[in-house]
DNA sequence: CCTACCGATCGGTAGG
DNA sequence: CCTACCGATCGGTAGG
């Protein structure tokens, strides 16, 4: 039985959460060892795995924390524009910077767990799977109901400017991670902007 | 000593290498255990770690093999076409075709291992940042060259283009492995030439 | 949430 | 390229 209370008990949790995700974003999620945990939190390994029961628990629990984090820096600034280009192009851009200035240490979370899982089975690989079907299923609404807001050329296939504008965030974050080119958020703007067919 | 002769103690390595690329296309480098390999070669640990002496060194001969690999497929065959527009789709072509039936167990190599090691430090990170700048260098010259020939809008920027040229294969090796889209490849083709401003 | 502990596996080495 | 072994760390548990 824990000695904290309930609170106390929550603050913790969110504390494991919050370090679990920046360690996943620079060694994966795999990378994230209950040992290195409680020693960078000063807890004991005991400590840091009571609250979730499992690693992979734990590993969900970083993934939700870090999807949740994306929507509300991605989606939500731009839920207020009026669907249509200006919402998408929110989105788009908010996406970029959202990997040009991520939150935690390695970069993009996503790109670093998305890779890491995808050909692996397990709960791991199914939640990873479902939340970026999530994300796919927002963005293709986006651009079909600004194709009917005659807000983009009539000929563009919904389908391929999706694989298209989400292919951009994953070029950007290798171009800043690996190579450290500066230049790579503005020329990911201008590949959005091409990819819908809009002029820069 | 080794028992075996220098052809055989080649053979064993060529094994180890082969088996250790299938194994990080899946896992990662950090994923290739010498245990493992070891079992999976029914070999002993020792066995497999003789020749390289230690993981670091077995990850570099991993990488090795892989770019060399991606090299004889991508780059080689389009070789032969003439300068210009044909020999730049064809790099292009060859690539998705390599994305999409990738010869290892987890599919690309390269997505697998850069998003592993975009953000650590260490004599592995430096070989995979340069083997990617080598293959930028050539991708560039492609371009600006293609460019030169007459063949491509006079206002296409070379940097603009080879941004969006490489976040493809990116892009289409998620919507295989992650997502298991069939029609990715097709898309990724249009996507390329969309990029290039040439028709379809 | 701690101490103390478990079996398994890690990278690597000595010696043949 | 093998056996036998090293200290360190892995995920996890018992008991408080």
């Amino acid at each position: 039985m824990p000695r904290n209370s309930a609170a106390e008990a929550r603050k913790t949790r969110e504390a494991i959460v919050a370090r679990a995700t920046d360690v996943a974003s620079v060694a994966g999620l795999e990378g994230v060892t209950i040992g290195r945990l409680a020693s960078d939190l000063g807890m004991s390994k005991a400590g840091v795995i009571g609250q979730f029961g499992s690693k992979a628990e734990l590993q969900m629990a970083a993934l939700d924390a870090a999807s949740q984090a994306f929507v509300e820096a991605v989606w939500t600034p731009a839920a207020d524009k009026a669907p249509g280009l200006p919402r998408l192009l929110a989105i788009g851009d908010a996406w970029v910077d959202y990997v040009a200035r991520p939150p935690y240490e390695g970069g993009c979370f996503w790109t670093a767990v998305s890779t890491e899982f995808d050909t692996r089975g397990g709960p791991v690989h199914e939640a990873v799977r479902e939340r970026g079907q999530q994300w796919r299923k927002v963005l293709r609404r986006e651009i079909a109901s600004t194709i009917d807001a005659g807000d983009l050329p009539t000929d563009l296939d919904p389908d391929q400017a999706l694989f298209e504008f989400e292919s951009i965030p994953m070029g950007l974050n290798q171009s800043i991670q690996l190579y450290g080119d500066t230049r790579a958020p503005a020329r990911a703007r201008t590949a959005l902007r091409r990819v819908l067919g809009v002029e820069t």
